[in-house]
DNA sequence: GAAATTTACTGGTATATACCACTATATTTA
DNA sequence: TAAATATAGTGGTATATACCAGTAAATTTC
């Protein structure tokens, strides 16, 4: 196995930027893998969350990807534009929007998803299908409120 | 321990959105505990890894941080404007620039330092210690070149 | 039930990060 | 050494993502 490409660095340290690092590089390969279907692998999990969401209000979506509700909107811009996604009103709060996929977004979905499954095979190939799964549930546990406030708390008492 | 706040999501199946969801999370984490100093955590990172690399050519930083060359360069730009960092042109190859903190960007670095570590030891506090390395080395195995050949040559044969 | 507050979303602005095309240097080839 | 190629960085453009300041609609308070 091959080793990091410099002697030290910040990520030996920092749990953050060890993440955001590791990050970068699998972004980079699932993104290759993906490239012909013409969707950014964030899309491509964007419209898929949006599918198992069945029309899921934004704040909701937001909550999900945790991601803020307004950085949501921007990155769905893009998706709206090429027609892959919409937005329908609420029918019984007015200040909510639902979205889904459009008929266009859900065949490229479709189209896509075996693009997709190459890549996580990959992943599982050389990191190990174990490995895989356990670090899927460890990044969820990082992800989840739970752990938010167990941080949050971690330091003396504040607010 | 909390659960995931949706039934269902693609970071279930998807290490790249299991991994980037994570990622949103504990930057935020890191960021509400960085704020007092007026430093995103990105850039914390980036002075760090500039502070260790003694005057690395951009090229250089760009690989050990995983990231475009043309992206640091932008990443750059802000700790430019607000002198904290600067280029020096390299002496002996006159394409080569290497980064270098500047005597504000280091007092600002140690009088950062303390928020991080807090911050640091918050994230231990709530993931475990031992747990906490290990994931570090984990990221830093994904991170890796080798990583990258190995999911790249996991699929049939490409070039 | 009118006023105050909260909630859901939008738009502006700033950083993070990628790719591509271009420029200036170096290095390699012939 | 002149031409071809490779390398390092810059600037443009596009997406990703955050915060803040609105706006509109719902809910709560009095």
């Amino acid at each position: 196995m091959a080793e990091s490409n410099t002697p030290d660095g910040a990520w030996n340290y920092c749990s953050n930027s060890a993440l955001k690092r590791a990050s970068r590089q699998l972004g980079q390969l699932y993104e290759d893998v993906l490239a012909p279907s013409g969707l950014k692998i964030t899309q491509y999990t964007l419209l898929t969350q949006i599918k198992l969401g069945r029309e899921t209000p934004l704040k909701l979506l937001a909550e999900a990807m945790v991601m803020d509700l307004s950085a949501l909107g921007h990155t769905l811009k893009p998706l709206q534009r090429d027609g892959l996604v919409e937005l329908v009103a609420d029918d019984h709060d007015r200040r909510v929007k639902r979205v889904r996929l459009t008929q266009k977004g859900d065949k490229l979905w479709t189209d896509t998803n075996g693009l997709w499954r190459e890549a996580q095979a990959r992943f599982d190939a050389a990191f190990g299908k174990d490995a895989s799964e356990n670090l899927r549930r460890t990044m969820d546990l990082i992800a989840s409120p739970g752990f938010a406030a167990a941080f949050s708390g971690a330091g003396q008492d504040q607010d």
